[in-house]
DNA sequence: AGCTATTAATAATA
DNA sequence: TTATTATTAATAGCT
Protein backbone atom coordinates (compact mmCIF):
# COMPACT_ATOMS: atom_id res chain seq x y z
CA UNK A 1 0.00 0.00 0.00
CA UNK A 2 2.09 2.61 -1.54
CA UNK A 3 3.95 3.59 -4.22
CA UNK A 4 5.09 0.47 -4.67
CA UNK A 5 5.24 -2.59 -3.11
CA UNK A 6 8.03 -3.56 -0.21
CA UNK A 7 9.04 -6.29 1.41
CA UNK A 8 8.64 -7.22 5.04
CA UNK A 9 12.94 -7.02 5.89
CA UNK A 10 14.63 -4.67 8.16
CA UNK A 11 14.69 -0.87 6.11
CA UNK A 12 18.04 -0.41 6.13
CA UNK A 13 17.94 2.98 5.23
CA UNK A 14 17.53 4.90 8.60
CA UNK A 15 15.50 7.74 7.72
CA UNK A 16 13.30 6.06 5.53
CA UNK A 17 13.46 3.12 8.80
CA UNK A 18 12.26 6.17 11.08
CA UNK A 19 9.53 7.28 8.96
CA UNK A 20 7.84 4.05 8.52
CA UNK A 21 8.10 3.81 11.90
CA UNK A 22 6.48 6.76 12.50
CA UNK A 23 3.18 5.82 10.55
CA UNK A 24 2.92 2.18 11.09
CA UNK A 25 3.18 2.83 15.15
CA UNK A 26 0.63 5.37 14.04
CA UNK A 27 -1.22 3.07 12.21
CA UNK A 28 -0.92 0.38 14.39
CA UNK A 29 -2.54 2.31 17.35
CA UNK A 30 -5.59 3.64 14.81
CA UNK A 31 -5.91 -0.31 14.19
CA UNK A 32 -6.14 -0.99 17.96
CA UNK A 33 -8.71 1.88 18.75
CA UNK A 34 -11.01 0.93 16.20
CA UNK A 35 -11.29 -2.80 17.11
CA UNK A 36 -11.74 -1.61 20.76
CA UNK A 37 -14.72 0.52 19.68
CA UNK A 38 -15.97 -1.87 16.95
CA UNK A 39 -15.84 -5.10 18.79
CA UNK A 40 -16.13 -4.23 22.20
CA UNK A 41 -12.60 -5.88 22.71
CA UNK A 42 -9.57 -4.75 25.25
CA UNK A 43 -6.10 -4.45 23.57
CA UNK A 44 -3.19 -3.49 24.56
CA UNK A 45 -0.26 -2.34 22.54
CA UNK A 46 3.36 -1.23 24.03
CA UNK A 47 5.73 -0.10 21.32
CA UNK A 48 9.52 0.71 21.61
CA UNK A 49 11.74 1.16 18.65
CA UNK A 50 14.72 2.97 20.77
CA UNK A 51 15.36 3.06 24.35
CA UNK A 52 14.40 6.58 24.96
CA UNK A 53 10.77 6.86 23.14
CA UNK A 54 7.59 4.62 24.24
CA UNK A 55 4.23 4.30 23.08
CA UNK A 56 1.49 2.56 24.38
CA UNK A 57 -2.34 1.89 23.47
CA UNK A 58 -5.03 0.75 26.41
CA UNK A 59 -8.30 0.22 25.95
CA UNK A 60 -10.35 2.70 27.81
CA UNK A 61 -12.45 -0.09 30.04
CA UNK A 62 -9.25 -1.64 31.12
CA UNK A 63 -5.81 -0.61 32.42
CA UNK A 64 -2.20 -2.56 31.46
CA UNK A 65 -2.35 -3.77 35.22
CA UNK A 66 -5.50 -5.70 33.76
CA UNK A 67 -4.25 -6.44 30.55
CA UNK A 68 -1.20 -8.46 32.47
CA UNK A 69 -3.34 -10.37 34.88
CA UNK A 70 -5.04 -11.58 32.43
CA UNK A 71 -1.69 -12.55 30.19
CA UNK A 72 -0.70 -14.20 33.34
CA UNK A 73 -4.15 -15.76 33.78
CA UNK A 74 -4.09 -16.94 30.52
CA UNK A 75 -0.29 -18.03 29.94
CA UNK A 76 -0.54 -20.22 33.02
CA UNK A 77 2.51 -17.85 34.89
CA UNK A 78 2.17 -16.99 38.34
CA UNK A 79 4.20 -14.01 38.55
CA UNK A 80 2.42 -12.53 41.74
CA UNK A 81 1.13 -14.06 44.81
CA UNK A 82 -2.49 -15.65 45.49
CA UNK A 83 -3.75 -12.34 46.65
CA UNK A 84 -3.36 -11.01 43.42
CA UNK A 85 -4.86 -13.79 41.80
CA UNK A 86 -8.10 -13.36 44.05
CA UNK A 87 -8.88 -9.79 42.74
CA UNK A 88 -8.00 -10.83 39.46
CA UNK A 89 -11.09 -13.15 40.02
CA UNK A 90 -13.07 -11.08 41.44
CA UNK A 91 -12.34 -8.68 38.46
CA UNK A 92 -13.09 -11.18 36.01
CA UNK A 93 -16.39 -12.58 37.88
CA UNK A 94 -17.77 -8.97 38.31
CA UNK A 95 -17.01 -8.35 34.85
CA UNK A 96 -18.37 -11.60 33.39
CA UNK A 97 -21.29 -10.20 35.83
CA UNK A 98 -21.52 -6.55 34.10
CA UNK A 99 -21.30 -8.58 30.72
CA UNK A 100 -24.52 -10.51 30.92
CA UNK A 101 -25.88 -7.24 32.27
CA UNK A 102 -24.90 -5.62 29.14
CA UNK A 103 -26.33 -8.15 26.96
CA UNK A 104 -29.65 -8.37 28.71
CA UNK A 105 -30.37 -4.10 28.97
CA UNK A 106 -29.54 -4.48 25.24
CA UNK A 107 -32.05 -7.00 24.31
CA UNK A 108 -34.59 -5.58 27.13
CA UNK A 109 -33.89 -2.20 25.07
CA UNK A 110 -34.50 -3.83 21.93
CA UNK A 111 -30.95 -3.49 20.53
CA UNK A 112 -29.16 -6.41 19.27
CA UNK A 113 -32.30 -8.49 18.64
CA UNK A 114 -31.73 -9.18 15.58
CA UNK A 115 -29.88 -11.86 15.86
CA UNK A 116 -31.90 -13.32 18.21
CA UNK A 117 -34.92 -15.97 17.27
CA UNK A 118 -38.50 -16.36 18.62
CA UNK A 119 -37.76 -18.34 21.56
CA UNK A 120 -35.30 -15.75 22.61
CA UNK A 121 -37.56 -12.67 22.06
CA UNK A 122 -40.45 -14.63 23.80
CA UNK A 123 -38.04 -15.99 26.40
CA UNK A 124 -36.81 -11.77 26.84
CA UNK A 125 -40.49 -10.37 26.51
CA UNK A 126 -41.33 -12.88 29.76
CA UNK A 127 -38.35 -11.52 31.83
CA UNK A 128 -40.26 -8.20 30.99
CA UNK A 129 -43.52 -9.06 31.88
CA UNK A 130 -42.58 -10.82 34.86
CA UNK A 131 -40.67 -8.19 36.26
CA UNK A 132 -43.60 -6.37 36.25
CA UNK A 133 -45.62 -8.98 37.45
CA UNK A 134 -43.25 -9.07 40.06
CA UNK A 135 -43.20 -5.96 41.09
CA UNK A 136 -46.97 -5.49 41.29
CA UNK A 137 -46.86 -8.28 43.47
CA UNK A 138 -44.78 -6.49 46.24
CA UNK A 139 -46.50 -3.55 46.41
CA UNK A 140 -49.66 -6.21 46.68
CA UNK A 141 -47.72 -6.99 49.29
CA UNK A 142 -46.60 -4.25 51.25
CA UNK A 143 -50.40 -2.98 50.91
CA UNK A 144 -52.00 -5.65 52.86
CA UNK A 145 -49.24 -5.50 55.38
CA UNK A 146 -49.91 -1.70 55.99
CA UNK A 147 -53.62 -2.03 56.03
CA UNK A 148 -52.79 -4.87 58.42
CA UNK A 149 -50.69 -2.62 60.45
CA UNK A 150 -53.38 -0.03 59.98
CA UNK A 151 -56.29 -1.93 61.27
CA UNK A 152 -53.61 -3.73 64.04
CA UNK A 153 -53.23 -0.04 65.20
CA UNK A 154 -56.32 0.76 65.50
CA UNK A 155 -57.70 -1.96 67.30
CA UNK A 156 -54.95 -1.28 69.69
CA UNK A 157 -55.92 2.51 69.93
CA UNK A 158 -59.80 1.29 70.75
CA UNK A 159 -58.15 -0.56 73.34
CA UNK A 160 -56.29 1.83 74.58
CA UNK A 161 -59.29 4.28 75.22
CA UNK A 162 -60.74 1.47 76.42
CA UNK A 163 -58.52 0.71 79.05
CA UNK A 164 -57.96 4.42 80.13
CA UNK A 165 -61.89 4.70 80.61
CA UNK A 166 -62.42 1.95 82.80
CA UNK A 167 -59.14 2.89 84.61
CA UNK A 168 -60.61 6.51 85.57
CA UNK A 169 -63.92 5.03 86.11
CA UNK A 170 -62.32 2.34 88.53
CA UNK A 171 -60.71 5.14 90.15
CA UNK A 172 -63.38 7.19 90.48
CA UNK A 173 -65.04 5.05 92.26
CA UNK A 174 -63.36 4.12 94.60
CA UNK A 175 -62.35 7.94 95.34
CA UNK A 176 -65.90 8.04 95.89
CA UNK A 177 -65.89 5.26 98.19
CA UNK A 178 -62.65 7.18 100.31
CA UNK A 179 -64.92 10.54 100.00
CA UNK A 180 -67.87 8.93 101.80
CA UNK A 181 -65.55 7.43 104.28
CA UNK A 182 -64.53 10.60 105.03
CA UNK A 183 -67.66 12.44 105.28
CA UNK A 184 -68.32 9.55 107.99
CA UNK A 185 -65.47 9.90 110.17
CA UNK A 186 -66.21 13.64 109.51
CA UNK A 187 -69.58 13.53 111.39
CA UNK A 188 -68.23 13.27 114.60
CA UNK A 189 -65.24 15.95 114.21
CA UNK A 190 -66.01 19.37 115.53
CA UNK A 191 -63.12 21.28 113.48
CA UNK A 192 -64.12 21.27 109.50
CA UNK A 193 -62.03 18.93 107.89
CA UNK A 194 -61.88 19.18 104.42
CA UNK A 195 -61.29 17.19 101.54
CA UNK A 196 -58.09 17.73 100.40
CA UNK A 197 -59.05 18.47 96.63
CA UNK A 198 -61.91 18.35 94.85
CA UNK A 199 -61.39 15.45 91.94
CA UNK A 200 -63.79 14.82 89.73
CA UNK A 201 -63.33 12.27 86.59
CA UNK A 202 -62.54 14.33 83.50
CA UNK A 203 -64.98 13.32 80.26
CA UNK A 204 -63.42 10.91 78.23
CA UNK A 205 -61.29 12.89 75.74
CA UNK A 206 -60.83 11.60 72.46
CA UNK A 207 -59.07 14.16 71.16
CA UNK A 208 -56.62 14.39 74.57
CA UNK A 209 -53.48 13.81 72.12
CA UNK A 210 -54.27 16.71 69.71
CA UNK A 211 -53.81 19.13 73.11
CA UNK A 212 -50.95 17.17 73.94
CA UNK A 213 -49.61 18.09 71.18
CA UNK A 214 -49.56 21.60 71.53
CA UNK A 215 -47.79 20.79 75.02
CA UNK B 1 -11.39 -0.58 3.40
CA UNK B 2 -14.62 -2.97 2.23
CA UNK B 3 -17.49 -2.93 0.72
CA UNK B 4 -18.80 -0.24 2.35
CA UNK B 5 -17.09 2.43 4.87
CA UNK B 6 -18.34 1.96 8.18
CA UNK B 7 -18.50 3.78 11.01
CA UNK B 8 -16.36 3.08 13.91
CA UNK B 9 -19.00 2.41 16.84
CA UNK B 10 -19.76 -0.67 18.04
CA UNK B 11 -21.06 -3.23 15.50
CA UNK B 12 -24.50 -4.55 17.56
CA UNK B 13 -24.82 -7.55 15.34
CA UNK B 14 -23.11 -10.12 17.02
CA UNK B 15 -21.93 -12.45 14.41
CA UNK B 16 -20.84 -8.82 12.38
CA UNK B 17 -18.76 -8.40 15.11
CA UNK B 18 -17.28 -11.60 16.13
CA UNK B 19 -16.19 -12.08 12.28
CA UNK B 20 -14.91 -8.68 12.17
CA UNK B 21 -12.83 -9.44 15.54
CA UNK B 22 -11.36 -12.18 14.07
CA UNK B 23 -10.42 -10.45 11.22
CA UNK B 24 -9.26 -7.30 12.48
CA UNK B 25 -7.11 -9.26 15.09
CA UNK B 26 -5.84 -11.21 12.02
CA UNK B 27 -4.65 -7.37 11.12
CA UNK B 28 -3.60 -5.72 13.90
CA UNK B 29 -1.20 -8.58 14.81
CA UNK B 30 0.00 -8.40 11.18
CA UNK B 31 0.93 -5.00 11.41
CA UNK B 32 2.26 -5.43 14.64
CA UNK B 33 5.05 -8.22 12.99
CA UNK B 34 5.92 -6.11 9.97
CA UNK B 35 6.78 -2.94 11.96
CA UNK B 36 8.91 -5.30 14.01
CA UNK B 37 10.46 -6.23 11.54
CA UNK B 38 10.74 -3.30 8.91
CA UNK B 39 11.60 -0.87 11.77
CA UNK B 40 13.22 -3.21 14.24
CA UNK B 41 10.80 -2.44 17.06
CA UNK B 42 9.72 -4.23 19.97
CA UNK B 43 6.14 -4.78 19.88
CA UNK B 44 3.59 -6.32 22.37
CA UNK B 45 -0.11 -6.38 21.83
CA UNK B 46 -2.23 -8.05 24.33
CA UNK B 47 -6.00 -8.85 22.84
CA UNK B 48 -9.43 -10.35 23.89
CA UNK B 49 -12.88 -9.72 23.69
CA UNK B 50 -14.29 -12.54 26.00
CA UNK B 51 -12.67 -13.59 29.26
CA UNK B 52 -12.48 -16.95 27.41
CA UNK B 53 -9.59 -16.48 24.86
CA UNK B 54 -6.71 -14.21 24.56
CA UNK B 55 -4.37 -13.47 22.05
CA UNK B 56 -1.28 -11.66 21.99
CA UNK B 57 1.81 -10.93 19.99
CA UNK B 58 5.57 -9.90 21.39
CA UNK B 59 8.06 -9.65 19.39
CA UNK B 60 10.56 -12.03 19.35
CA UNK B 61 14.03 -9.87 20.67
CA UNK B 62 11.57 -9.39 23.63
CA UNK B 63 9.11 -11.59 25.81
CA UNK B 64 5.92 -9.59 27.56
CA UNK B 65 7.93 -9.40 31.16
CA UNK B 66 10.96 -7.39 29.38
CA UNK B 67 8.13 -4.86 27.59
CA UNK B 68 6.82 -4.36 31.12
CA UNK B 69 10.24 -3.98 32.32
CA UNK B 70 10.58 -1.09 29.68
CA UNK B 71 7.24 0.27 30.36
CA UNK B 72 7.62 0.78 34.08
CA UNK B 73 10.95 2.58 33.44
CA UNK B 74 9.36 4.63 30.65
CA UNK B 75 6.16 5.40 32.72
CA UNK B 76 8.27 6.08 35.71
CA UNK B 77 5.14 3.77 37.53
CA UNK B 78 6.12 0.68 39.35
CA UNK B 79 3.37 -1.34 38.50
CA UNK B 80 4.05 -4.16 40.38
CA UNK B 81 3.64 -2.70 43.92
CA UNK B 82 0.48 -0.74 43.81
CA UNK B 83 -0.82 -3.19 41.11
CA UNK B 84 -3.03 -4.15 44.50
CA UNK B 85 -4.42 -1.12 44.42
CA UNK B 86 -5.43 -0.55 40.77
CA UNK B 87 -6.90 -3.84 40.91
CA UNK B 88 -8.93 -2.48 43.86
CA UNK B 89 -9.75 -0.02 42.10
CA UNK B 90 -10.87 -1.57 38.77
CA UNK B 91 -13.04 -3.74 40.89
CA UNK B 92 -14.84 -0.63 42.33
CA UNK B 93 -15.24 0.69 38.99
CA UNK B 94 -16.98 -2.06 37.53
CA UNK B 95 -19.07 -2.75 40.94
CA UNK B 96 -20.13 0.39 40.21
CA UNK B 97 -21.20 0.14 36.33
CA UNK B 98 -22.88 -3.05 37.66
CA UNK B 99 -24.66 -1.38 40.27
CA UNK B 100 -26.05 1.52 37.82
CA UNK B 101 -26.80 -1.47 35.17
CA UNK B 102 -29.03 -3.30 37.86
CA UNK B 103 -31.20 0.06 38.79
CA UNK B 104 -31.28 0.04 35.19
CA UNK B 105 -32.78 -2.92 34.52
CA UNK B 106 -34.84 -2.08 37.25
CA UNK B 107 -36.10 0.82 35.40
CA UNK B 108 -36.85 -0.63 32.59
CA UNK B 109 -40.28 -1.66 33.31
CA UNK B 110 -41.13 2.08 31.53
CA UNK B 111 -39.32 1.75 28.82
CA UNK B 112 -40.18 1.96 25.12
CA UNK B 113 -39.88 -0.90 23.12
CA UNK B 114 -40.23 -1.01 19.44
CA UNK B 115 -38.91 -3.11 16.82
CA UNK B 116 -40.70 -3.99 13.63
CA UNK B 117 -40.33 -7.44 13.20
CA UNK B 118 -41.85 -7.94 16.47
CA UNK B 119 -44.52 -5.00 16.51
CA UNK B 120 -47.25 -7.05 17.38
CA UNK B 121 -45.63 -9.02 20.82
CA UNK B 122 -44.14 -5.66 22.09
CA UNK B 123 -47.73 -3.58 21.25
CA UNK B 124 -49.19 -6.73 23.60
CA UNK B 125 -46.40 -5.79 26.20
CA UNK B 126 -46.55 -2.45 26.42
CA UNK B 127 -50.42 -2.50 26.54
CA UNK B 128 -49.53 -4.61 29.47
CA UNK B 129 -46.96 -2.49 30.82
CA UNK B 130 -49.07 0.93 30.66
CA UNK B 131 -51.95 -1.31 32.69
CA UNK B 132 -49.65 -2.00 35.05
CA UNK B 133 -48.21 1.21 35.38
CA UNK B 134 -51.72 2.71 36.05
CA UNK B 135 -52.63 0.42 38.36
CA UNK B 136 -48.93 0.98 40.27
CA UNK B 137 -49.58 4.52 40.42
CA UNK B 138 -52.71 4.22 42.11
CA UNK B 139 -51.67 1.49 44.41
CA UNK B 140 -48.78 4.17 45.41
CA UNK B 141 -51.50 7.00 45.73
CA UNK B 142 -53.23 4.39 49.03
CA UNK B 143 -49.77 3.00 49.71
CA UNK B 144 -48.84 6.29 50.74
CA UNK B 145 -51.90 7.77 52.19
CA UNK B 146 -52.14 4.31 53.95
CA UNK B 147 -48.36 5.24 55.54
CA UNK B 148 -49.60 8.53 56.67
CA UNK B 149 -52.58 7.27 58.66
CA UNK B 150 -50.49 4.70 60.05
CA UNK B 151 -48.24 7.26 61.33
CA UNK B 152 -51.41 9.05 62.60
CA UNK B 153 -52.52 6.26 64.42
CA UNK B 154 -49.16 5.48 65.83
CA UNK B 155 -49.13 9.15 67.17
CA UNK B 156 -52.15 8.74 68.46
CA UNK B 157 -51.60 5.70 70.20
CA UNK B 158 -48.13 6.72 72.14
CA UNK B 159 -50.07 9.90 73.48
CA UNK B 160 -53.29 8.14 74.72
CA UNK B 161 -50.29 6.13 76.40
CA UNK B 162 -49.01 9.14 77.64
CA UNK B 163 -52.20 10.80 78.89
CA UNK B 164 -53.15 7.28 80.66
CA UNK B 165 -49.71 7.43 82.50
CA UNK B 166 -50.05 11.29 83.30
CA UNK B 167 -53.49 11.12 84.60
CA UNK B 168 -52.39 7.43 86.88
CA UNK B 169 -50.07 9.56 88.37
CA UNK B 170 -51.69 12.60 88.91
CA UNK B 171 -54.64 9.89 90.71
CA UNK B 172 -52.25 8.45 92.79
CA UNK B 173 -50.67 11.89 93.86
CA UNK B 174 -54.41 12.94 95.17
CA UNK B 175 -55.15 9.03 96.59
CA UNK B 176 -51.92 9.29 98.47
CA UNK B 177 -53.43 12.78 99.87
CA UNK B 178 -56.63 11.45 100.77
CA UNK B 179 -54.47 8.67 103.07
CA UNK B 180 -52.68 11.16 104.49
CA UNK B 181 -55.74 13.26 105.58
CA UNK B 182 -57.34 9.87 106.78
CA UNK B 183 -54.51 9.09 108.64
CA UNK B 184 -54.09 12.06 110.42
CA UNK B 185 -58.06 12.23 110.83
CA UNK B 186 -57.61 8.55 112.63
CA UNK B 187 -55.19 9.67 115.05
CA UNK B 188 -57.95 10.81 117.31
CA UNK B 189 -60.40 8.37 116.70
CA UNK B 190 -61.08 5.99 119.20
CA UNK B 191 -61.98 2.75 116.72
CA UNK B 192 -59.59 1.43 113.54
CA UNK B 193 -61.21 3.23 110.70
CA UNK B 194 -59.83 1.57 107.74
CA UNK B 195 -58.78 2.63 103.76
CA UNK B 196 -61.63 1.15 102.17
CA UNK B 197 -59.29 -0.40 100.11
CA UNK B 198 -55.84 -0.58 98.96
CA UNK B 199 -55.08 1.31 96.38
CA UNK B 200 -51.42 1.00 94.54
CA UNK B 201 -50.58 2.32 91.31
CA UNK B 202 -50.13 -0.22 88.67
CA UNK B 203 -47.42 -0.21 86.93
CA UNK B 204 -47.00 1.22 83.11
CA UNK B 205 -48.18 -1.53 81.05
CA UNK B 206 -47.01 -1.21 77.91
CA UNK B 207 -48.60 -4.19 76.42
CA UNK B 208 -51.72 -4.07 77.94
CA UNK B 209 -53.89 -4.16 74.63
CA UNK B 210 -52.47 -7.37 73.85
CA UNK B 211 -53.78 -8.87 77.22
CA UNK B 212 -57.02 -6.58 75.65
CA UNK B 213 -57.21 -8.78 72.77
CA UNK B 214 -57.72 -11.88 74.70
CA UNK B 215 -61.02 -10.77 76.48
C1' DA C 1 -14.19 -20.04 5.52
C1' DG C 2 -13.48 -17.73 0.60
C1' DC C 3 -14.48 -13.78 -2.72
C1' DT C 4 -14.19 -9.03 -4.48
C1' DA C 5 -15.59 -4.25 -4.53
C1' DT C 6 -14.21 -0.70 -1.84
C1' DT C 7 -12.06 1.78 1.50
C1' DA C 8 -7.85 2.62 4.23
C1' DA C 9 -3.00 2.56 4.88
C1' DT C 10 1.13 3.94 3.42
C1' DA C 11 5.74 4.19 0.31
C1' DA C 12 7.70 7.33 -2.34
C1' DT C 13 8.15 11.88 -2.92
C1' DA C 14 8.34 16.81 -2.14
C1' DT D 1 8.02 16.39 10.48
C1' DT D 2 3.93 16.96 7.38
C1' DA D 3 1.28 16.72 3.03
C1' DT D 4 0.29 14.60 -1.28
C1' DT D 5 -0.87 10.83 -4.02
C1' DA D 6 -0.16 6.58 -6.53
C1' DT D 7 -0.36 2.11 -5.03
C1' DT D 8 -0.91 -1.73 -2.32
C1' DA D 9 -3.24 -3.89 1.70
C1' DA D 10 -7.05 -4.58 4.60
C1' DT D 11 -11.55 -5.70 5.00
C1' DA D 12 -17.15 -5.22 4.80
C1' DG D 13 -20.67 -7.39 2.86
C1' DC D 14 -21.83 -11.55 0.54
C1' DT D 15 -21.83 -16.60 -0.37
Amino acid sequence: MGRGKIEIKRIENTNNRQVTYSKRRKGLIKKAKEITVLCDASVSVVIFASPTKLYEYCSPSTSITEMLDRYHQHSGQRLWDPEHEALSNEIKRVKEENEKMQIDLRHLNAEDITSLNIKELMTIENDLENGLINIGEKRRESYKRMQKDGQRLEEENMHLRYVYQQQMEAMAGKVRDIENEFNHLKVNDQYEAQMPFAFRLQPSQPNLHNQMLLD
